[in-house]
DNA sequence: AGCACGCCGACT
DNA sequence: GTCGGCGTGCTC
């Protein structure tokens, strides 16, 4: 019926690139593959003069584009869409709420093994004589073309070492010495196991003997056969011999039995085969590890289904050690059952810990693993494992937000209270627990959050009424919470008691801990050895040269690093200013910490946990497993220790500077001191018999937040910050969305961003557009910078109007004349 | 984001 | 006079 229109119609695509550009790019769609696109396929195309992409189709229609020609599409890479259209909805929707492109989001939606991007390279034109003709840079360029067949861009300007090579390879076509080509190169592979069977002929007892019998004189390949044989024992069960065996069993391939191997192959008696297999281990369900619940539990779990009746997102207030984690299975399983899918989000850190492992032990194959610190192959493979219904669960750090579910029956978001849920640098600047709640109402399911320190946010929207609120004020099993002790170090450094970072009273229990071999663990939330080193005579202070931060010395290494550009240093050993000798170190961070301790207790066996430490793929889960095997005495860390480290034999936490979280010059520096210390508190003593302690080192000890900490009363934390909250206006009674301005030069920054400041509170009004002022760090990188923070009141304001206004004065600002070539950021619902 | 084009300073 | 620096604009 419509095969004539079909066939008659030239097909469109709208497509969604993977590049920060604004709108979709409409291709053509080449007669062939008519029948065969889909919405969210990928397809290849040329971007550009030559650029080749990889794009996902969001629209197929048939209106041809008025202004321009377009292109044809290249290739058609999937038969079944692998974005699925709640995929298409939602990357939609991130983009207008956080004010970026639809590109933006694709990207970081899509594993970089689902996309291809073409590179350009050079290679020897074999026609090519003339080489007096060549100068020399272009000589240089050649001999290594000689050597490795062909170069990228990067390479050749890597060589030259500059960065605008374009007209030397321009000249170098020109003389038709190289050719310039595109490669285009599939990221995801496969993994493949090579495996060999007999072939069908000597599947029966009868063959069997007759071959080993025509074997007897050639002793290798008999010993083959009989390994063979061992491993699969085809004589008692032929059925065995279709799964085959390693191939790699018999050695690498220049063994001599692999090539005995490969002669039994050529006579036809093996066969060889390939697999596709998973590169994850193959757990089978745990139908055994039935949990059993507790009366709370099952309390929690029914007054949760019971909110769920009438509200899309559930808040779970558990204090640490509450048992959320049972909660959580029970909920997940019964979701499982019903049919649908599940996504299970945590920050990064508490991803690689024992939740995960609990969690893999219960459902097992089901579920999918979602980490940046996989591999492009493995991320590919949980995609597809969702699409093809393997995974049913996943469980996930931010950006498995962004996976293909089309089924989604409920979103945890643990820890929901965590900064890292929200991505700051690249656009997309999204929270992914706010997304998930988005999510899940597309998907028609749920959303349940979790903490023991929720945010304001979250449990405003919980007692207001809009979310459901659930409270666990048990600790699991009786275990007992820890007792705290507040040190008054300005007292004990009048008395001459400290010892350079340590209270006297930090010190003695950490001997009696060392001495009853029980584990302590140090919190000191700033990583290096200090973070200044200052000049005596003439108090220099060593600074980087492209921020506006000093640089911290970090010891182990020798050297002095910026961290915020990664500008690195040699450590001066006399004042680069002065020429004096007397540089010393200000400050503390993790790494003086661990050397005092060293120095201090040379028998304990200390261990640091932090982001210098932590690097490499496994070194976080080795450090851990260390600790709880008990080869760690101390722990000393930052921020990284205070989640998913639940182990028995902690009884002491001790916490430095306490009073520099609480007094940071930010509106969420109470609820976040807050936070931390209580999450890094509830390392303690998870014992019943014997509670933990925790030693909180402070100038104040008298002050309000530190007496909430102890007394466990987030309740009594939450009335006062929200009063604050609400008197100012500050978030969860407004939204904040911040525009930063950047430039190399400061006043022109300064400028842009008081114009931009100027218009935007025209509109708006001079009490919403705060502003503009420099940040903390004002220079980042070689660039001023500038923040514009716009508070716009929850009911009042339109914030979809306010922000395509906010949009339109951005536009307006970057196409004047004087100011274009300032960078401007939009940081919706900035944190 | 890449990549090309085009306009200005420091060298033969 | 050119080479090569980077600012500016476009990509269906």
């Amino acid at each position: 019926m419509t095969s004539f229109f079909e066939e008659e119609t030239t097909l469109f695509v709208d497509l969604i690139l993977p590049v920060p550009v604004p709108s979709l790019f409409t291709y053509r769609v080449p007669r062939e593959l008519s029948g065969l696109v889909k919405v969210g396929a990928r397809v290849i195309v040329q971007f550009g003069k030559k650029r080749v992409i990889t794009a996902v189709i969001a629209k197929i229609h048939s209106t041809p584009p008025p202004q321009y020609q377009a292109k044809y599409i290249m290739e058609l890479l999937d038969e079944q869409p692998i974005v699925t259209n709640h995929q298409l909805e939602l990357f939609k929707w991130v983009a207008e709420y956080y004010l970026c492109n639809i590109g933006e989001v694709l990207n970081v939606a899509l594993p970089a093994g689902l996309k291809i991007t073409s590179q350009s390279r050079i290679q020897l034109n074999p026609e090519f004589e003339y080489e007096d003709l060549l100068t020399d840079q272009e000589a240089i360029v050649i001999e290594e073309i000689k050597k490795h067949q062909t170069l990228s861009y990067e390479e050749v300007e890597r060589l030259l070492q500059k960065s605008n090579i374009t007209s030397i390879i321009k000249s170098l076509v020109g003389k038709r010495a190289v050719i310039l080509y595109e490669e285009v190169k599939e990221r995801y592979k496969p993994k493949v196991v090579k495996k060999i069977r007999l072939t069908s002929a000597y599947v029966s007892n009868a063959a069997l003997s007759a071959l080993a019998g025509s074997l007897e004189k050639n002793q290798k390949q008999q010993d083959i056969l009989l390994k063979y044989l061992s491993f699969i024992p085809v004589y008692n069960n032929p059925d065995l011999n279709q799964k085959g065996l390693d191939k790699s069993i018999f050695g690498g391939d220049d063994s001599i039995s692999a090539s005995s191997l490969n002669t039994l192959i050529k006579k036809g008696i093996f066969e060889q085969f390939e697999i596709f297999i998973s590169r994850f281990e193959e757990i089978p369900a745990g139908s055994t590890t039935a949990i059993t619940l507790t009366e709370t539990q099952t309390e929690a779990v029914a007054q949760i289904q019971e909110h769920f009746k009438h509200k899309e997102v559930v808040l779970l207030h558990g204090i640490t050690g509450s048992g959320k984690t049972e909660v959580y299975i029970d909920l997940i399983r019964q979701v499982l059952e019903s049919g649908s899918q599940v996504l299970f989000l945590l920050p990064e850190i508490a991803l690689t810990t024992q939740i995960v492992v609990r969690l893999k032990k219960v459902f097992g194959d089901v579920m999918g693993i979602y980490h940046s610190k996989f591999s492009d192959n493995e991320r590919v493979e949980v995609w597809k494992g969702i699409l093809d219904g393997k995974f049913q669960f996943v469980v996930g750090v931010r950006s498995a937000i962004f996976l293909p579910f089309d089924n989604l029956g409920l979103i945890i978001v643990d820890e929901e209270h965590e900064s890292s849920y929200k991505q700051h640098d690249p656009a997309p600047r999204y929270n992914a627990r706010d997304v998930a709640v988005i999510m899940s109402y597309m998907h028609n399911g749920k959303t349940l959050l979790g903490s023991a320190t929720p945010s304001l946010e979250s449990y405003y929207h919980a007692t207001s009424g809009r979310y459901g609120l659930v409270e666990m004020k048990q600790r699991f099993g009786n275990a007992a919470l820890p007792t705290f002790e507040l040190i008054d170090i300005k007292k004990e450094k009048k008395q001459k008691k400290m010892k350079n970072e340590f209270s006297s009273v930090l010190i003695e229990h950490l001997q009696h801990n060392l001495k009853h071999k029980e584990q302590t663990i140090l919190f000191q939330n700033r990583r290096g050895y200090s973070p200044y080193m200052q000049c005596e005579e003439c108090n220099w202070i060593s600074e980087c040269a492209n921020c506006d931060v000093s640089l911290t010395y970090h010891m182990k290494v020798r050297e002095l690093r910026c961290h915020y550009c990664g500008h690195k240093e040699e450590v001066p050993r006399t004042c680069p200013n002065c020429g004096s000798p007397k540089v010393r170190t200000i400050g503390f961070g993790t790494e003086k910490i661990e050397d005092e301790i060293n120095l201090m207790f040379p028998e304990a066996r200390v261990q640091r946990m932090d982001m210098d430490t932590t690097r490499a793929k496994n070194a976080y889960q080795q450090i851990i497993q260390d600790f709880e095997v008990g080869g760690i005495d101390i722990l000393v860390g930052t921020q990284m220790v205070s989640k998913g480290l639940d182990f028995d034999n902690v009884s002491i936490v001790g916490i430095f500077d306490a009073d520099r979280m609480i007094n940071f010059p930010e509106f969420r520096a109470t609820e976040r001191a807050f936070q931390m210390l209580t999450q890094v508190s509830g390392r303690a003593g998870r014992r019943a018999d014997k509670p933990g302690k925790v030693l909180i080192q402070t100038a104040n000890p008298g002050q309000k937040l530190l007496e909430r900490v102890v007394l466990n009363d987030y309740i009594g934390m939450y009335e006062s910050e929200i009063g604050e909250r609400e008197k100012y206006n500050y978030p969860p009674f407004s939204r904040l969305i911040k525009v930063t301005v950047k430039h190399i030069d400061e006043a022109t920054a300064n400028r842009a961003a008081k114009v931009l400041a100027e218009k935007l509170a025209g509109n708006l009004g001079l009490s919403r557009v705060l502003g503009p002022q420099p940040p903390l760090v004002e220079r980042v990188r070689n660039l001023f910078l500038f923040d514009i923070l716009i508070k716009l009141e929850r009911e009042k304001i339109n914030f979809k109007a306010a922000k395509s206004f906010i949009q339109e004065k951005v536009i307006d600002i970057l196409t004047d004349k004087t100011l274009k070539s300032i960078q401007v950021v939009i940081d919706v619902d900035c944190l």
